[in-house]
DNA sequence: CGGTATCCCCGTCGATACTG
DNA sequence: CAGTATCGACGGGGATACCG
């Protein structure tokens, strides 16, 4: 599907579908839970969707992924083929958290933090009923400056608009800080104290909210 | 170095330098021992070296490899960096091994096999002395047929030329048999028996020339 | 929600030749 | 041995608009 390299090698023959640009990035959302389209799209926020339809394409006629429309909607699920790219995955990424130098401010998104986050939400841990979480991005711009997440009983939705139910805890924080946070390059706790984050709402749920978050699943690559 | 994704994800931020055509089959190369810019380029042969110049100065810049000239010759050699790819390489063509399919009549190329080949020949179970090995591809056009295998005390060679020693042994087969029992999709035994792979010479070495040489590093993946 | 349809540009890559 | 130099084509991909 990508350019051969006419090489027998099977690290070859796998980089003809795995070095086209995106096509490891989907495949990592894939992995990640995301089934449909426009979920796929909120977390590759850069890619035109008409590349992404062709990708998703690609991967189908590689067999990794199958892609079922069933009431009304359409999901995208890997095979087992594509199930077992996950290692590759995680091997790049472990590569990426340990060799990838600092982030440039370019890299710092803050709907790609928040569409992180939400998809690892501790269930049963969060506060009973309805949350909303807010954050505020001081070194972010206007427009991308804040976000709400509603952690409901059974789904997260992110909102970049005030989801008007008012807000139970609000984050206060730099949006780099927050993304080292959740890349397990520093802790809640020492981001707290050095008042780049700043919590804001009732006591108990201001200690509570750390654990209601996993962190990224490269959080804790040795580094 | 390549093409920024603006994401903060170590997959993105790796696959920025990874995803570029034929990066990661240098570092495959690299990673296999090969450290001369003339050595990396026979096992790259349809890669230009304008390209692969630029690919060596990218990774150079990327911190992965080390260029170091010495007695009129350049080596490249990986930093810790770089050798912390070879997981990356080795998931990879695992991956490839198992969901890669049929090898296309393309990509059966006798030059890279006998470089393979000629990485993995094992010290101290080859004959004392000079053995040269001949290789017959019966499948393949005129001027990629016959290939010689220089096996010295201390180095081995590929020649597309009869070195003009005596052939000591010879391998007659076709090509995609040998590849298979490279690859660790078939045994020396079965080929044999099946007669599409056949060995010319004395009978003690005839049997023991399957010994001579290590398999793929993927020879061993389960599928 | 789940995509197509264009359109154009620019950069990558491939091919080939050549050099110290 | 270790690369540069040059050049052209092509096609991948970005942007945007639009549709069922």
């Amino acid at each position: 599907m990508g350019a051969p390299y006419y090489q027998f090698c099977p690290v070859a023959k796998a980089m003809e579908l795995l070095d086209e640009r995106w096509t490891l990035l989907v495949v990592r959302e894939l992995v990640s839970g995301s089934e449909q389209f426009n979920q796929l799209r909120r977390g590759l926020p850069r890619m035109s969707p008409s590349l992404l339809s062709r990708r998703l394409t690609q991967l189908e006629h590689a067999g990794l992924l199958e892609r079922r429309a069933s009431e009304g909607t359409v999901r995208y699920r890997l095979t087992p083929a594509g199930h077992e790219l996950r290692p590759v995955v995680e091997a790049v990424g472990a590569w990426g958290v340990r060799w990838t130098g600092e982030l440039g401010d370019q890299d710092l998104d803050p709907q790609l933090l928040l569409w992180d986050m939400h998809r690892n939400v501790v269930p049963d841990v969060t506060p009973v009923g309805r949350t909303i979480v807010g954050f505020h991005f001081r070194d972010v711009a206007q427009r991308k400056r804040d976000w709400w997440l509603v952690l409901g009983p059974h789904e997260v939705d992110v909102c970049d608009t005030d989801p008007g139910f008012g807000t139970t805890v609000r984050v206060v924080a730099d949006l780099r800080c927050l993304v080292a946070v959740w890349m397990g390059d520093t802790t809640w706790t020492a981001a707290l104290r050095s008042e780049r984050l700043v919590l804001e709402g009732p006591e108990d749920l201001r200690r509570a909210l750390p654990s209601w978050f996993a962190l990224s699943p490269f959080s804790t690559v040795p580094r």
